[in-house]
DNA sequence: AAAATATTTAATCATTTGATTAAATATTTT
DNA sequence: AAAATATTTAATCAAATGATTAAATATTTT
């Protein structure tokens, strides 16, 4: 068997598809993403992506598990960090978030409405109450302030954080030019924590 | 020439399809919507819906004007009341939103997402800027806290009250059914204001 | 080098889907 | 009522698109 040589070119040529199905699909979403388009942006021939990946629907799926995984992965690690206080917390989510989204501005737009499209993908939803509702954040959050509700809480967190980027394309041409958001996306890793530690403090 | 029938026939067929390509666009986005689906949520043979509005792409045209309309036009009123403080203001658009917003719980990520999908949709950008850095709400912001970005505060007050439908599908199962979900976008029409108050205030 | 296996391609298929056509039916006008 | 016009349908078309096949090329193993 050829496993050596190709074990690499599948890293090679699978990786080059996968990257180039992430791409368009978050770009024009599962419905206007066609496989064509796909082997294009990979510089493959179509049979080729049906070859590794058997169909467009199989595809979707992991490049949507890992774009989940991008879009959610960072809020496991910090949350349950006991080593943090919570004000720690909203800095270092803030910091993430934004920096992330800088590079991937179109990734929450692109999973929110896909897992809109289908809801039943998000497999994990019992796991994600339970695994949230049990974090240290949510701990530490009910002894500060056992009068606020935490999912409020965190909707405002994240809602700070991720709509300017949800809506980057209604946002951006009423701000002005690329580097006039960014800018204020820069901004905002100050000021998002401290809105919140008003909030928190006094809310 | 038939023109009273059909102006009746009119409004009664070309608003019951224009209504179920409504539902059908906002629930499945452009690409997954068939033309076919639209036709059977309206009751109406495919070639009627070709008849009256040429085309897809014509008929979502007209249903993407509209329900931009419907999310963004609570804005201009509100934000040009002479007559309201801030603090109405804040209230107001609260409001006003999240009872729209649970009516219609996927008009956000629809819109944001086929605005990705075609940015050029937007013409009226270089108007909206204008509209909002010159409107009354803007003027009485900056004349109480000059050295709060006006876009900052807008992106938070938007953020907070259309981000927890953005995110409905991921939320919903998280906060658990339906009811509690209600309940909590409830509370939130007066918590919301509370919080963009404190950053007025003191952020 | 030869055989075996893996990778890649061009050509093609079958289905889906937006759109059209021609005919039938209903409605309005004269 | 008859003619004219508007509305609706069934059948069909043509293009787009996901997927397959069979053959060619490259790589690995023996």
């Amino acid at each position: 068997m050829a496993k050596a040589k190709k074990a690499e070119l599948d890293l090679s040529t699978e990786e080059k598809i996968k990257e180039a199905a992430s791409i368009v699909f978050t770009k024009k979403g599962y419905g206007n993403a066609r496989t064509r388009d796909i082997a294009e942006e990979a510089g493959i021939n179509l049979a080729l992506l049906n070859y590794y990946f058997r169909s467009k629907e199989k595809l979707f799926q992991i490049v949507m598990a890992e774009r989940i995984d991008k879009l959610f992965g960072v809020l496991g690690p910090v949350l349950n960090d006991e080593s943090t206080t919570l004000e720690e917390k909203l800095e270092k989510i803030t910091e993430s978030y934004i920096n992330m989204l800088l590079e991937h501005p179109d990734l929450p737009i692109f999973v929110l409405s896909e897992i809109r499209n289908n809801p039943e993908q998000l497999s994990n939803r019992f796991q994600a109450r339970k695994h949230l509702t049990e974090s240290v954040f949510i701990k530490q959050l009910m002894t500060r302030r056992s009068d606020i509700n935490p999912f409020h809480f965190l909707m405002n967190l994240l809602g700070m954080n991720l709509f300017p980027f949800v809506a980057k394309p209604v946002l951006q041409p009423i701000l002005g030019n690329e580097e006039m958001y960014r800018q204020l996306m820069e901004q905002r890793k100050k000021l998002v924590p401290a809105w919140m530690k008003l909030i928190l403090d006094q809310g």
